[in-house]
DNA sequence: TGGCATACTCAGACAATCTAGGCATCGAAG
DNA sequence: CTTCGATGCCTAGATTGTCTGAGTATGCCA
């Protein structure tokens, strides 16, 4: 908050993430563009916060990853949705909406 | 996120004490109450987490403080919205208004 | 050949919130 | 009269998530 660049606010990373790969599977690197591109310019997120990012979700089980070789003959790292993973998806977007109404309702008292 | 209990989101909770201050002078207390209130219960402030929120940011200059008594002859600390915390505030909204807005462009894409 | 975009990883710093305590007062219930 | 919940303030420490900044490597194009 409070700065005007493309910040995030913790806890919506992995939504976003996740929200990103039920579009399809897809490369770390990839989802950081997906995610920028989908939001307009808005939302950036760094390297540095999506791979930990990952690996956490991972680990979890929200998501699986293989390595492959994309079309342009390079190597990645391919991570694709579990079905835990879109259940997880659902979860954080109602909790979200929750939160997103909660906020609105204090926001028009006067 | 991903608990249902009502929890907040690191950033939010500044524009929710400038929110509820805005309503007029209040103590610490009273914030948490105001805030669980106007959210239909929905959001819950956790004391440890708003005594050091006050104190941040009454040293960024957004509110001002003073011991008096009230009504019920208990004394408290009660905070004021500075000129500077009003427009914090309204910056917040904005910022807090532009990632909503992100977050939606992402959730309607198929 | 150099530079840029792509692609992954890790270490360390940092900030905000939470848990979990402490203290004190007041009113109501037992 | 004493106990207990609600009110009211404060602090220490742990936890978490994100960021900065660095390193490594490949492919493409000028």
């Amino acid at each position: 908050m409070a700065k005007n660049k493309a910040e995030l606010l913790q806890g919506t990373l992995d939504m976003l993430i996740l929200k990103a790969l039920s579009l399809g599977e897809l490369h770390g690197y990839g989802i950081i563009q997906r995610i920028r591109q989908l939001s307009d310019e808005m939302l950036n997120v760094e390297q540095g916060s999506l791979y930990p990012a990952l690996y956490r979700i991972e680990q979890k089980g929200w998501v699986s990853s293989r390595w492959d070789v994309h079309e342009t003959g390079r190597e990645a790292k391919f991570y694709k949705l579990t079905r835990t993973g879109r259940k997880q998806l659902e979860t954080e977007e109602a909790s979200w909406d929750r939160l997103v109404l909660a906020i609105a309702k204090i926001r028009q008292a006067t």
